[in-house]
DNA sequence: CGGTATACTGACTCATCGGTCATTTCGATG
DNA sequence: CATCGAAATGACCGATGAGTCAGTATACCG
């Protein structure tokens, strides 16, 4: 981030080690920073986090998150990206992974259910910016937006394929991935308040299930 | 809500119609100011709403709001309350109506969707208000998630029966009232969104297939 | 019309919060 | 240990917005 001034004929291994080490501490403080960012806004969301809280819970002075991040904003962003790439990833390979259909939207599910298991903050964080209208949402909505959608075309890119290869009947494909997509999240909500008293295998299997039979042919 | 002082001994029927008067000005302000704020609070959400803005609606200054409510978050509440009343009396009306368990899951759906095509801004108001963790949940977060669990018990109710009855397969009735309650809400999005061209009929011929096949025995 | 009670107004107060920057602390170097 | 540059700090600033209240307009009545 720093702006990089080449440093003329100075020896450089030093300086590369020099640079290096700052370097480190940065990555340190800004991994901390948005560790701590991350929690309250989970807890509290974008507009009643404050960022003395965040500053507070980071364990550093309000200022000095801004010599990290240039804004209240920009933290939020980069901490919703940061999981937003993982279970993208994750969700990704795991559908690479997976044989046929049916098993690559029990894949899916799973992966879906698994990641918000270990990272309930993160379900949280999304679940906040959820219902802003398109027309005035705010940057944080547009990117939770971004984010749903891409992992909806997943789905539905696999729902095409099924269909064309008739291995469930003939539905509208992109409304059977959102629908999916939300019965997942209607099964991680359910477990985050603690509704579900069933495993997470056996939540797996029922979400699975539902669909499968939903969108299969008999 | 005024402090109602009993007025001696003049002529009752005066006083009556005086104070019949004032209550009808009253409702009438009362009905306007909340209609107001529904539509700022369904556009900016709770927090971003101001109520400069909810009055300049309103055809009010700001004072005026506070003659008729005491706080934001009393307006808010009522105006959630107003909609949510009146979405669950149709809810169980439709439910009474209909016959059988299917027709019922079906009454439900289609009662819900019909009533977000007319009240999208109520539809959007609950939206904004998801997602809040129970343990810090905000005074409006709360009625949100009760109104929420009303509903899902009713879908609740309807599962428990027919799995008693074996018109359904033995499935965790509350898991699946969720999440035919969230597939509702999640056609309702999409089509708030623009995203579904398809027709209301077809929509809600579409949840219903895909939960009643869902949760059916074959 | 003048008097009075009531409704309404919007300028004001006060608290909060994002962001800034003069000052202090830290730690590397010679 | 003295020096010096970078990192960190937190008091401060300006903006915003919920809620208040002294003053004004309005409606009603004798």
């Amino acid at each position: 981030m720093t702006a990089r001034v080449s440093n003329g004929p100075e020896e450089g291994a030093l300086t590369a080690m020099t640079r290096t080490k700052r370097e480190i501490v940065t990555e340190f403080r800004t991994a901390e920073i948005l560790e701590a960012a991350y929690r309250v806004f989970a807890e509290r969301g974008f507009d009643e986090a404050t960022m003395a809280e965040i500053a507070r819970a980071a364990g550093v002075a309000k200022g000095t998150l801004y010599l990290y991040y240039p804004s209240k904003q920009e933290i939020y962003e980069a901490a919703l990206r940061q999981s937003a790439v993982e279970v993208d990833a994750r969700t990704k390979a795991a559908l690479e992974r997976a044989a046929g259909v049916d098993g690559k939207i029990r894949a899916f599910i799973e992966t879906k259910l698994r990641f918000f298991e270990e990272h309930r903050d993160f379900f949280r964080l999304t679940e906040r910016a959820y219902g802003y209208p398109a027309r005035h949402a705010s940057q944080h909505a547009r990117l939770v937006d971004e984010l749903r959608l891409g992992q909806v075309k997943l789905l539905d890119q696999i729902l095409q394929q099924a269909v064309r290869r008739k291995a469930v009947r003939p539905v509208r494909t992109e409304a059977a991935a959102f629908a999916i997509f939300d019965l997942t999240r209607s099964i991680v909500t359910q477990r985050l308040r603690g509704a579900s008293r069933a495993t997470l295998d056996d939540d797996i299997a029922f979400a699975f299930e539902l669909t499968w039979k939903g969108i299969g042919y008999r």
